[in-house]
DNA sequence: GTACGTGCAAAGAATTTGCAGATAA
DNA sequence: TTATCTGCAAATTCTTTGCACGTAC
């Protein structure tokens, strides 16, 4: 996938900061935080701030081009991944997992419920995650 | 329904404060943050702390009384309807409203998907509200 | 040259923690 | 009495804001 042309379609004008940043969300799929985005990439990026992550986030997110999770009481998430799909957060490591949507025939585009226009689907659930069970 | 013997059903030892708080949750179906609770209760208990509303409604959450909502990225919701039900959020203006939830069959209970426990399900609708819409 | 992007430092807001006093069985 | 609950104040953490400098077309 090429990732300047992603933002383009999004109408994100593309940044060497940008660039890095959505490149790190269609490559690490584990819905990182702002903290773990920077982290990563300030080796990278030596001049990289944490209001630059923040920013593009907010702005990647409002353009469609990735999605905020508030499956973590602590901190916000991203995903690049728009479709709708179902994540699961472990209650004891507190890793957030993908799982399959079980109910297909998902439409999110124009769908409404009495009355209010629906421009997001998240399913959430939360419980123990297989690993933390079989330690125990 | 009777506010302490609900309480006890969750081995939640009762206290003036911790009534008020699930009595509260359990009238006052708008999903409220601990602001609201807090200022609403204060005229009544004029001792009461946001600590003591922190607690409690960290308390209720983990014993199954209450249930914590994620959706507002700014403020933690809670909601005494700990039955699997969705929430939309108006992006607008910021209300959380109930919304049935369509495919029916839903039991948490003991379930379990891809060798993960599940024991909350939460479906999150993001958009714009009809009064909202009306509006503009 | 002009509009946009970046990043520092400071501010703001939500939540947690430590601890001492109050309360109840 | 003895464990538990409460609440103040301070600390911590996440996120936003204001503003000046850089950069690109």
């Amino acid at each position: 996938m090429n990732v300047i042309e992603h933002l383009q379609e999004h109408s994100i004008k593309p940044s060497v900061q940008r660039i890095a940043i959505m490149q790190y969300l269609i490559e690490h799929r584990t819905h990182p935080t702002v903290e773990e985005i920077y982290s990563t990439l300030l080796p990278t990026i030596p001049t990289l701030s944490k209001t630059t992550v923040y920013n593009t986030l907010k702005l990647l997110s409002e353009h469609g081009a990735a999605q905020t999770l508030t499956i973590d009481e602590r901190n916000t998430c991203y995903d690049a991944d728009t479709s709708p799909h179902a994540h699961f957060l472990c209650k004891h490591c507190g890793k957030v997992y993908d799982l399959p949507i079980q109910n297909d025939a998902k439409q999110v585009e124009e769908m409404s419920i009495n009355g209010h226009e629906i421009q997001e689907i998240h399913y959430y659930y939360k419980g123990i995650c297989k690993e933390c069970k079989n330690k125990k």
